[in-house]
DNA sequence: GTACATTGCTTGATATTTAAAGCAATTACC
DNA sequence: GGTAATTGCTTTAAATATCAAGCAATGTAC
């Protein structure tokens, strides 16, 4: 929790550029670069194999990890996106077959949604491969980078978290 | 250029988990959590306080670093999307007075892109403000982090170009 | 030169996403 | 209990994205 004092680069003058010049942007568009080539590229393998796409996969991923279903505010919180995108999401994966939704008990506002069992399998067999596929991207960073990469942008999501919109 | 060989984890038998399980797959849903969690919020304050997205700053961006102007083609390449949504973009910043457009003397099929003075104004604009956005958002690491960070994505990328799409 | 393939871009149909407005159920407060 | 705020979700419109088809200009091979 201690935001330890960590190194910054000095503000001078805007002189000859230092080193490090832009060197957060720069971090910041590799980042998206990688993360676009990567989400384009399961996407499209996912549409391939399974009829899928990314959006699917991943609403479907929190379901299966959730044996008692969800909301529909709790799945938009987890897929980072917005209620009407889940509501859509939802609408499109039941018409498949592979989600149901039922009012919650407690709530007649709240929907609950869960895998059916053709969900699961579906869920099931495209897991296995994407994950095969993730592996293979990250294969050329030996398990520690990995294992430090992935700490290290958890530093930059606790800070996200604890930060506000600019300005 | 030299691919160093990186230790890999023996493929052992499916015995109790072993300490990095998923750990790929976790990486990458970091990586897909902070990109689309930064990337939300910058097109927020974009549009805020420019009126603006990121799709169009990208796009200004890529105009900005080449003073000759750019292909169709050039653009969709470097913004990682497709050529009809290029079209769409340029259309919409030409109506906003930001870019120009004429036919290449050497090709009559290419459209030659161009950041109008506007253009190059407004973008001028957005891109200080946008890096002390990102500047604040990595913040939190050190300057080694972040260029540790620069590189190891450096790899991935390359990796993921020189293979193709699975199976 | 002429026919064929290719390239660069636009178009049109559709799919997906967001932000904002709307509605109904719930909760808080008195 | 009644009113006001809040919450959970859906709907709508607009922005963005994809894909495939179309067209004109170029390139290539005879």
């Amino acid at each position: 929790m201690t935001p330890s004092i960590r190194t910054r680069m000095p503000a001078h003058a805007p002189s000859a550029a230092s080193a490090d010049d832009h060197e957060s942007l720069r971090l910041w568009l590799r980042l998206f670069t990688c993360t676009t080539l990567i989400e384009r590229r399961l996407g499209s393998t996912l549409k391939r194999d399974f009829g899928s796409s990314l959006p699917r996969f991943d609403l479907l991923a929190q379901l299966d990890r959730a044996p008692k279903g969800l909301r529909m505010g709790e799945l938009s919180e987890r897929i980072l996106t917005t209620g009407g995108n889940v509501t859509w999401l939802v609408r499109a994966l039941e018409a498949d077959g592979y989600v149901s939704r039922r009012v919650a008990s407690d709530d007649k506002r709240a929907a609950i949604v869960k895998l059916t069992t053709a969900g699961r399998r579906h869920f099931a067999a495209m897991a296995r491969a994407h994950e095969q596929w993730i592996i293979s991207m990250f294969a050329s960073l030996t398990p520690v980078e990995r294992k430090t990469m992935h700490a290290r942008l958890g530093i930059v999501k606790e800070q996200f978290r604890h930060s506000r919109t600019p300005e």
